[in-house]
DNA sequence: AGGCGGAGTGTTTTT
DNA sequence: CACTCCGCCT
């Protein structure tokens, strides 16, 4: 054993319990990781072999994380390799069990974008008018019916609603099957069936995984629940820790219920509470208590922490968002100066992926190096899918998703009328469209094919089967995954693509560079594992060793921060209406949700925390909410360093630091000021529009924009240059 | 076929 | 603000 890890008796007695369902229930803090990966290290000890226990996280870091930690506590011969997520879990098994499953054994997985294009798709197949229909909604009523165990012919019509979606659901399921493909959630939802129908492999997976250990409990969707349950089967040895006061994704079907539903399906639980933080200073623990508080639940156990009382919390009001970036750029930076504390005990956190834009800015104008966690994915960037969709067409021929995005990037004379042909003449055909392009590949222009897709489209289609066939060459002959990439981006000269293309800046043909690395990275796994890996991943700083983030404060939403500790934490655009969220104001469950976020925050920090809000903030649209987060009020003031301590310190009241700043940005307008020709209340016709009034003008880049209240059109906004209008003389 | 730009819309959070 | 869609032009 490499280091003792010390425990205290209550850790002691969980790791150390006897098989069987155990529930470790404790608060932020308290040490619930910490005793999760003794317990995988203490039942290798007890003699258990490694590969029949299975630790289950919810995210890839966290699987990493626990992965690491457990292996530097075990004898380096043993190789610890079940700790993984629930959808590579769930992945692994129906690569293994393709024989019984319902999807073949190089299925591809597809990612949200993927998905939206297919709903997208079922939805026009069904003459859905998507003007009343939302994607977005329909997406989130079909996962959500998924993560609940509901499949399209279980699924109820009870609404016309429901009838619609239940439509398009099953049109979703048939299209995903017929391109070899599952989303994340029919990854969870298939392995429960193949389970619950198969007695066979149901016990075969009992034997796999004997003993089980769950993370995270309190996030556990009815699937996650149900693969617990039958991967435990008559084992009955569950070993669960949570918290319901961090429970966060209900949005993505997460029921903290599953904590009781445990109870009660497992009457001989032994349910272990901790109750002692070792995290937190004593003014931390008591605001977070006081917020979390509020909402209501039974027992809620008391944490109490050894630690001395420690700073206050400081909360600043900022002007604007920009001002805001700054404002804890230059915290972080003074800290330094200071030789309080290295960059690297910083971490930033926010509510929305969107909100690290202004603070990542901050960060670059102050030349200061920074780490962003998630955020704008990798692998959802334009050039990464494009080369991904090619190795997923490569791969799995009746990716027609891939296939549709790549066939004509960089274009080559397959537009929309010929790509329609080929996939309405495949359908008569019964065939997949790559099929129909190998084989006229082939034949040549004499090809049945070629008379039905026509000549010119024919022509394009053939100089891009030749391409593909020669891909294909080289995936059956068994080559080198990277090495087919390298082919593919050669071969279809991306760089130039790249270059000559105004769409993409300078950082894609880097991206490019990088994805080869992660392929040559993945060099001793198969091509099913690499995308798979890949799709399940979907986060590139998992696997970005080098530049793993020692010394520098690293971004990240609160979502992202579960599970994580700091020394210093940031919780920046504490805005009401940007945390709490607008959108959960009217459903109370959601709120709750909402008030469980800010509570995970304040609960990362051992013992430094910034609050900030701004007083002005234009995210789009409207809600441009100027009030601090209600969630702040909850926390004792004896407790906060007030804006108003904190501003008087600095000696610069509210109103004169605002007023420096409305200044700098006149100053900043000025430079580009040109002439409006447009003010509201004045009245306009347009060519198209007819007579209108103008509700607002304003700049836009050298242009001006002008919003119109038309009388018979509604509220368009126009440009000034281009839309030709014309003052309407009285 | 393909590129461009204007108009419209709205995505919180993640596997 | 940033994305997608559509129509117009080459
Ligand atoms: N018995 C102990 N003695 C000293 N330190 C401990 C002990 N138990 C846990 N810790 C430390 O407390 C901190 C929090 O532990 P851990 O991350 O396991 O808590 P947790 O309950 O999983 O927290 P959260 O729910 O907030 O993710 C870690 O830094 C850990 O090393």
């Amino acid at each position: 054993m490499a280091n003792v890890i010390s425990l205290n008796f209550e850790q002691q007695k969980a790791v150390t319990a006897d098989p069987g369902p155990v529930l470790v229930l404790a608060g932020p803090g308290s040490g619930k990781t910490r005793v999760l990966t003794q317990r995988f290290t203490h039942l290798i000890t007890q003699g258990i072999r490694p590969n029949v226990i299975l630790a289950v996280t919810f995210t890839n870091r966290a699987s990493e994380e626990m992965r690491e930690r457990i292996q530097s506590q075990v004898d380096s011969h043993i190789v610890i390799r079940n700790v993984g997520t629930f959808h590579a879990l769930c992945a692994r098994i129906l690569r293994n069990e393709s024989d019984s499953s319902v999807v073949g054994k190089d299925f591809v997985i597809f990612d949200s974008a993927d998905q939206r294009l297919l709903i997208k798709q079922a939805m026009v197949d069904h003459n859905v008018d998507d003007a009343r229909y939302k994607l977005h909604k329909i997406h989130s009523t079909i996962s959500t019916a998924k993560n609940d165990l509901v499949n399209a012919d279980n699924f109820s019509r009870d609404s016309y609603y429901h009838e619609i979606v239940g439509r398009i659901y099953e049109r979703y399921q048939y299209l995903l099957h017929q391109n070899n493909a599952l989303d994340f959630d029919d990854l969870l939802m298939n392995v429960v069936s193949l389970l619950q129908t198969n007695p066979v492999l149901s016990s075969k997976y009992q034997d796999i995984y004997q003993r089980i250990l769950v993370d995270e409990f309190q996030d556990t969707n009815l699937a996650q629940y149900q693969l617990l349950r039958l991967l435990s089967g008559s084992n009955r040895d569950l070993f669960v820790v949570g918290d319901p006061d961090q429970s966060i994704y209900r949005w993505r079907g997460a029921d903290y219920r599953n904590v009781e539903r445990f109870r009660a399906d497992y009457l001989d639980t032994v349910v272990i509470q901790l109750n002692k933080n070792y995290r937190s200073t004593q003014i931390i623990l008591d605001a977070a208590t006081a917020v979390i508080s509020k909402n209501h639940v039974v027992n809620r156990v008391k944490l109490y922490s050894d630690f001395h009382e420690g700073e206050k919390i400081v909360l600043h009001e900022a002007y604007d968002e920009e001002d805001e970036s700054h404002y804890i750029v230059k915290t972080i930076s003074d800290y330094v100066a200071n030789n309080q504390l290295d960059p690297g005990e910083c971490a930033v956190m926010y509510r929305t992926n969107a909100q690290s834009r202004s603070i990542e800015e901050a960060f670059v104008r102050a030349g200061m190096p920074y780490r962003l966690l998630g955020a704008t994915r990798f692998y959802a960037r334009r050039e990464i899918k494009d080369l991904l969709a090619y190795m997923r067409v490569i791969y799995n021929q009746y990716d027609n998703v891939s296939l549709g995005r790549i066939i004509n990037v960089p274009a080559r004379g397959i537009g929309s009328k010929t790509l329609n042909k080929l996939f309405e003449y495949s359908d008569t055909l019964d065939m997949h469209p790559v099929g129909v392009i190998l084989e006229l590949t082939e034949q040549g222009l004499e090809s049945q094919h070629c008379n039905a897709i026509g000549q010119r489209g024919s022509r394009a289609l053939i100089s891009f089967g030749l391409l593909l066939r020669d891909w294909i060459a080289l995936f059956e002959k068994g080559e080198v995954v990277s090495d087919i990439l390298d082919s593919v981006v050669n071969d279809i000269d991306y760089e130039n693509y790249i270059e000559n293309n105004r769409n993409f800046g300078a950082d894609q043909w880097e991206n490019v560079e990088e994805l080869k690395r992660v392929f040559v990275g993945f060099e001793d796994r198969d091509f099913g594992e690499i995308l798979e890996g890949i799709a399940l991943i979907a986060d590139v700083d998992t696997l970005d060793n080098d530049v793993a983030g020692e010394g520098v404060p690293v971004l990240m939403t609160l979502h992202a921060a579960k599970g994580l500790e700091f020394p210093v934490v940031f919780l920046v655009g504490l805005n009401d209406g940007v945390l709490p969220h607008h959108r959960s104001f009217d459903e109370p469950e959601e709120m709750a949700e909402e008030r469980r976020l800010f509570y995970v925050g304040l609960t990362r920090a051992k013992s430094k925390i910034h609050l900030s809000y701004s007083f002005r903030r234009w995210t789009s649209g409207f809600d441009s909410s100027s009030i601090a987060s209600r969630f702040i009020s909850d926390i004792p003031l004896d407790l906060l360093l007030s804006k108003s301590d904190y501003i008087d310190k600095s000696n610069v009241n509210i109103s004169s630091k605002f007023n420096m700043r409305v200044k700098s940005n006149v100053y900043n307008d000025k430079v580009y000021q040109i002439e409006l020709q447009f003010q509201s209340g004045q009245r306009v016709i347009h060519d198209h529009f007819g007579s209108g009034i103008v509700v607002e003008s304003k700049l836009l880049g050298s242009d001006e924009m002008v919003i119109i209240a038309f009388d018979n059109f509604g509220i368009k906004r126009l440009v000034a240059s281009k839309a030709n209008l014309t003052l309407e003389d009285d």
